[in-house]
DNA sequence: ATAGGTGCAAAGTCTTTGCGCTTAA
DNA sequence: TTAAGCGCAAAGACTTTGCACCTAT
């Protein structure tokens, strides 16, 4: 594991949910002559290595996590901040539902977040 | 409605699930003056509209769908054709599960689907 | 004539990649 | 000294868009 390959890591253990180029830009403080292409190879070599996992957002860059457990994602439609949420067997629950071998899925659930929902509330009532 | 708008959505309806490039070569063996800038201005505009549903896929162009009932889709990871597939209140179990209220959510479900499960038993046989 | 639609091509966004150089074992 | 990794820049894939023209009202 190279020098950037372990800072890319420790940068997105340490605040998940970043696009490659929020990564190189922190990176970039760090470590001002890394190139951004540099990040998307390394970030393509860890994912497949499964030590990351890649988020598909529609109509969005994607965005990289620390592999931890599966979970899913909230992406709020207004500041389009992704948030974790855990689904409990959701994978067993689809099979069952649809009685389909599931070798995976992505999932993207849209809604509000409570910060955005607050100010539409104090909008609303001038 | 203009006159390759229509068209469009004729396409659309004949055959589900078509990126953008696909329903242009289909419109382009009809009509062949019109412009791939003219599909995508179309489609966009119909999405918009909601006459029409736009499909995200991970790593691949997004595709386009009449817009009926609600259901999912099953993208295949081998020939990477994408089947519909209905889940009864998918909408319902997911807010109940995350406590949230969801406003649409994007959900891919990858499988082999059986004629490339068949080929891949052929194969191991040999 | 005139507003909406079109063809064309350029540009935008995100991502990958070829190549020659660097670097650490 | 040599394989792995890097910076740089070009290119690739998909999509949007500005603009001048055209076409039905």
């Amino acid at each position: 594991m190279s020098k950037h390959r372990e800072l890319i890591l420790e940068i997105i253990k340490s605040s998940g949910h970043m696009t490659a180029d929020e990564i190189y830009m922190k990176a970039k403080q760090i470590r001002p002559s890394i190139a951004i292409g540099t990040v998307y190879r390394n970030l393509g070599l860890m994912t497949e290595a499964r030590e990351i996992r890649r988020i598909f957002v529609p109509n969005a860059p994607d965005r990289f996590d620390s592999f931890t457990n599966p979970h899913e994602h909230l992406f709020c439609q207004n500041c389009r901040t992704l948030s974790d949420i855990s689904i409990n067997n959701l994978k067993d629950y689809l099979e069952k539902q649809t009685g389909v071998k599931i070798i995976g899925y992505d999932l993207n659930l849209k809604y509000i977040c409570s910060e955005c929902r607050k100010k539409e509330e104090t909008k609303e009532q001038i």
